[in-house]
DNA sequence: AAGCGACATGCGAATGACTTGCAACTGACT
DNA sequence: AGTCAGTTGCAAGTCATTCGCATGTCGCTT
């Protein structure tokens, strides 16, 4: 609970740094961002917000999560085929696997990873804005 | 030249394989791909194509392009804000470094890293369909 | 507490990248 | 040469996301 509220109050402050004000339906959609813990797209989090305040569009959400990701509070993914995903950036960092048959979305990080992606791009004189790595998955079935 | 002659063998092979016509258009998409050591979006692709026949709708290099995928024989890629990208499969699996600043892709593979992946979605009781590994970058200015 | 100006909202229209319906063609097998 | 299912181009349709704009409202001022 309280972990969920100090999310929400980092998300807060990165409105307001960015100069803009706290209305309704953003406080809305700022809570749905600190409770969720899964990786919910624009419609997701539009319902999730209705429920705790009725009368949010579609703009707004897009707006605002434009707002945040700029800000950098919020992290935007693209996967494969499908709309994106949001999460809140207060997680460390981590790559994702994507089970392609349910489409969960399971996080994983690696160190020895990232360390050779700094020394590839430094190997090609190259420094790593960003990177995305993306591993998409199948369940092993069993052994019978 | 008899390189490139051989990748549109074996484009047209698969066009055969799954059971479709090697239309004047699709001949000249498929040299078009052979040819290219780059990785043209669909656009371009018709922009080479018309310079071999005339008269190439943008549709059937779409209609082409999702069947040769479909065939394994060329690869799509989906950088961020951009549209998608294509190459034939002919070369071995690598990854891609785009340049930020000039759109440019620099192909690289690393063993070590692909093993890793590997053994991740393994120890998590998976098996990886396939993965994407994208490291976007920027030239290291040099030092003063 | 009313006034105000700037910023925000919601709606519908616009966008960009594809995809698809359909009527007019055309490979390729007979 | 004939046939006809597979193709093509064009226009219209999708889908996710963005934008224009008239109306609404936040939050400071008097």
């Amino acid at each position: 609970m309280t972990e969920i509220d100090r999310r929400t109050e980092k998300l807060t402050a990165a409105l307001r740094r960015a100069g803009v004000r706290i209305t309704r339906q953003r406080a809305a959609l700022l809570s749905v961002l600190a409770e969720a813990d899964d990786h919910p797209d624009a419609v997701d989090l539009q319902r999730r917000a209705e429920e705790k305040v009725p009368g949010i569009s579609l703009s707004t959400v897009y707006r605002t999560l434009t707002e945040l990701e700029n800000q950098g509070v919020i992290l935007r993914h693209q996967f494969e085929g499908a709309s994106a995903r949001y999460e809140h950036s207060e997680t460390q960092h981590h790559d994702h696997m994507i089970d392609v048959e349910t489409n969960e979305v399971i996080e994983f990080s690696n160190e020895p990873i990232e360390r050779l992606q700094a020394e590839i791009a430094e190997a090609m004189g190259y420094e790593i804005v960003h990177h995305r790595l993306e591993l998409y998955v199948r369940k092993k079935k069993p052994l019978a």
